[in-house]
DNA sequence: TTAGTTTATCGTTCATAGGCGATGAACGAT
DNA sequence: ATCGTTCATCGCCTATGAACGATAAACTAA
């Protein structure tokens, strides 16, 4: 299956700014974990990065499952690989 | 030599737009051209295409090089090197 | 010199992004 | 049932983005 260009540019948008690049390392590096635990990590509030974590979700390179109060991210490996397939083909 | 989240981030970022994608896209594939080239396949002003152009230019992906009343852009083939790197290294 | 070509920039308009605090919703533990 | 925890969402504000037309700047050709 092939990604639309709105679909790459819509995860491109997802990483045009810093601390969603480092948001999405972490996740990758660790697997999984819970925004509290990146609230942790970055200077801004828990409210300004459950809103990067909506954008990441949102392009799909990110997911995120309830698991009661709280909720497990990790960056969705099938898109992850799809992306680098087209940056590998560029 | 490495790039830093920020310089990612701002590549990242002038990519995250479809026209923007397009534009690369078709820069890579016949090394390069002008503006006035690119304006004539997309549906947007010359002014529109240009400012894209200038976003791009300011992220280091694409470069431009002016040759009398035209400006020649093409790809920095170094950058995308390293921006491919990236990925895969992701 | 004048006219035409090509591109960049300016100024405007409307929409979206990025940050915050406050609040709400969902759950677990007491 | 109540409290504390965890996260998402709302409302607000300021800043930036995206598009356009108009204009300026740089050059070529007549």
């Amino acid at each position: 299956m092939q990604m639309t260009t709105e679909q790459l540019a819509k995860i491109f948008k997802a990483l045009g700014h810093p601390t969603r690049v480092k948001i999405v390392e972490h996740l990758i590096h660790i697997n999984t974990c819970v925004c509290g635990e990146i609230v942790n990590i970055f200077p801004f509030s828990q409210s300004t990065i459950s809103q990067h974590l909506k954008i990441l979700k949102e392009s799909g390179i990110v997911c995120g499952e309830v698991e009661g109060p709280k909720t497990y991210f990790c960056v969705d490996k099938a898109v992850l690989e799809e992306f680098r397939e087209y940056i590998k083909n560029l």
